[in-house]
DNA sequence: TATTGTTATACTCTATAACTATA
DNA sequence: TATAGTTATAGAGTATAACAATA
């Protein structure tokens, strides 16, 4: 009953403890799951939030470009921005340099719903993020766009 | 040519760029990509290897309780397990004290795969985090776990 | 009543291959 | 030849509901 390696007592994770990739995908997993509750009414989801995102600070891009700074295959794109032409909040045209891509950019509609969906997502992160100071905030976002910055 | 919000020169994420959510989810999607290309030859996938690392420490523990350190319903750890069994990696006797259990232990197999397994992840770690010193790699699993120990 | 393991099932996400039209 | 968008499809991963045996 006092055996320290029992389960019944705690039980403990092993190496995993140590790997920095468990631990990603854990922290990943609950973002993504407390973005999905918090954003549940609105029908946005972190994909479709950052294809928004992008379009807005890059008027007139095409999806290819999008999927490639999303890590988003081509293939994919389709039915995403699909469903966001669908819902009103993309428009897509013609480029005008280039008949085979479309220039996509963010209707009225999707500029506000981009800006309601980011207020809840603010309140979102920081629920998450309670316990870190604003400073190990920073310190996060900077280790975790190092590890980034290694491939892409 | 030159506007400097032009997606023709060099793209941004906009608001996606400022969110721990955004970072966690592509550093950890980075993680498992290259999780399974070091680990392609062996079989081994990132949910079994968390499995078999909780077994080799909690010697006896039951099914449920691994699929619950792990976050993974009582249902998905079936096939789980079954695939580590019928791999001969992981034994499954009755328990001893609840008939309805099985106690899970690693067979000699599982050891040495286990062991097989954390060589080649510590060198796919070691290769996504070669730009982060010893300290840094602590202090982003340290803030890692505090965001983890928010809800488990 | 609650819990362990189980089956069945459905839904999302992701990956690949092949096609078309343009470049 | 290469690229943009598209279709079809298959495989993971994940979520829910329900059941039998046991607690």
């Amino acid at each position: 009953m006092h055996d320290p390696a029992s389960p019944s007592d705690r039980p403990e994770l092993g190496a995993l403890d140590r790997l920095v990739g468990y631990h990603l995908r854990r922290a990943s997993a609950m973002f993504a799951g407390d973005f999905a509750r918090t954003l549940a009414g609105t029908g946005m989801r972190q994909v479709l939030f950052g294809i928004l995102s992008i379009v807005r600070s890059n008027a007139g891009i095409n999806q290819g470009n999008v999927g490639r700074l999303l890590g988003i295959q081509r293939a994919n794109m389709v039915a995403l921005i699909n469903e966001l032409v669908d819902g009103g909040l993309l428009a897509r045209v013609q480029a005008s340099d280039d008949r085979r891509a479309f220039a996509l950019t963010l209707t009225d509609a999707g500029q506000t719903r981009l800006d309601e969906c980011l207020a809840l997502i603010e309140r979102h992160e920081a629920e998450l993020l309670g316990d870190l100071s604003a400073s190990e905030q920073r310190q996060l976002v900077g280790l975790l766009a190092r590890i980034e910055a290694r491939e892409r």
